[in-house]
DNA sequence: AAACGGACCAACCGCTCACAG
DNA sequence: ACTGTGAGCGGTTGGTCCGTT
């Protein structure tokens, strides 16, 4: 199909958003919501085509968003899920509450390809470079078992293992990847890591999330953007972080690494903000929403303590 | 201080998919 | 069944930053 009918228009802004652009398209979404992205720009009096408006909000305006450095768990994470993901980055994405499969492909791009490389890993196999090299001249069939067990010891992720044959803990497409050594104890914790979201009302914001998930028959099940439990719902939670952000009021707040974007918007003390109100904002978005006063507690630590933890500890 | 080059990252492009008419 | 449109995704590009020479 090509470009957008929107993009096809004339006089439409390229390049860098202004602040005074975040601004409009800021105000604009926290008080109509996300409906129709094509006819965003024209609302919100921004020359910029419905697509570009979108990207903006999903990667850089969103309240939702967890700025700043990734953590040694999300690395390991994203290492994990790339090996058995692939390239779906809006399906790591899915995993990481608060990243953007942008930045992910990014940081992938940037750094963790090269670190692996660096450990002698293929990035696109996760398999030793020399190995799979010598595999490829054999011509043999992967064994993701063999090679997985023969790769060498990557710092954070040496032990995932995904496919030595132990207990299958998710799936992936609807096939079993184990976890091996995953003990009693790091199971009974992340069953009981269900206090991490504070906000239970909310339901991680994985609209990328599809099928594909963690399965596991003696951790919990993952659906439709949930953990499901024998005994009760896991919820990845999508609560802003706005890690950068001042409490409660978003005059002068540093948007961005860069401050590209200082801008006020209507404030409401987050106080005032309940839970509900995000996932409302969520169910209905035609209702105004100022995310500004969203609670602003970085649940990021307690998220990679929750779910992290699953492949950290193995 | 200036030039250069690599790293990083925001944004764009082009494609596929879903859905309505 | 076909077509047009919107949304979403992954690859790529280009600007900026920063360290090095």
């Amino acid at each position: 199909m090509g470009r957008h009918s929107c993009c096809v228009k004339q006089k439409l802004r390229k390049g860098l958003w202004s602040p005074e652009e975040d601004e409009k398209l800021y105000n604009y979404i926290t008080r109509f919501g996300v409906g129709c992205w094509s006819s965003v720009p024209k609302l919100a009096g921004l020359q910029r085509c419905g697509k570009s408006c979108r990207l903006r909000w999903i990667n850089y305006l969103r309240p939702d968003l967890k700025r700043g450095m990734f953590s040694q768990q999300e690395e390991d994470l994203i290492i994990s899920l790339h090996e058995v993901l692939g390239n779906r980055w809006a399906q790591i994405a899915a995993q990481l509450p608060g990243r953007t499969d942008n930045e992910i492909k990014n940081f992938w791009n940037s750094c963790l390809k090269k670190k692996l490389m660096k450990q002698g890993i293929d990035p696109t196999t996760h398999k030793p470079i020399s190995d799979a090299e010598v595999k490829e001249e054999k011509n043999s069939s992967s064994d993701k078992a063999y090679n997985l067990q023969m790769a060498p010891q990557v710092k954070g992720v040496s032990t995932v293992s995904p496919f030595t044959a132990q207990e299958p803990t998710f799936l992936i497409d609807d096939s079993p990847y184990y976890t091996p050594g995953l003990t009693d104890n790091t199971k009974e914790q992340f069953m009981n890591k269900q206090n991490y979201d504070p906000f239970s009302g909310f339901e991680f914001q994985a609209t990328a999330a599809d099928q594909t998930g963690y399965n596991s028959n003696l951790v919990s099940q993952y659906q439709n953007g949930q953990f499901e439990t024998n005994n009760s719902n896991i919820a990845f939670s999508s609560m802003p972080s706005l890690t950068s952000f001042d409490h409660g009021n978003m005059s002068g707040a540093d948007f961005s690494d860069n401050s590209a974007s200082r801008f006020q918007v209507n404030s409401i003390k987050s106080e005032e903000m309940t839970p509900n109100s995000w996932h409302e904002a969520q169910l209905h978005p035609q209702n105004s929403v100022d995310f500004s006063s969203f609670p602003l507690t970085s649940l990021s630590e307690d998220l990679a303590g929750a779910n992290f933890d699953v492949f950290h500890q193995m």
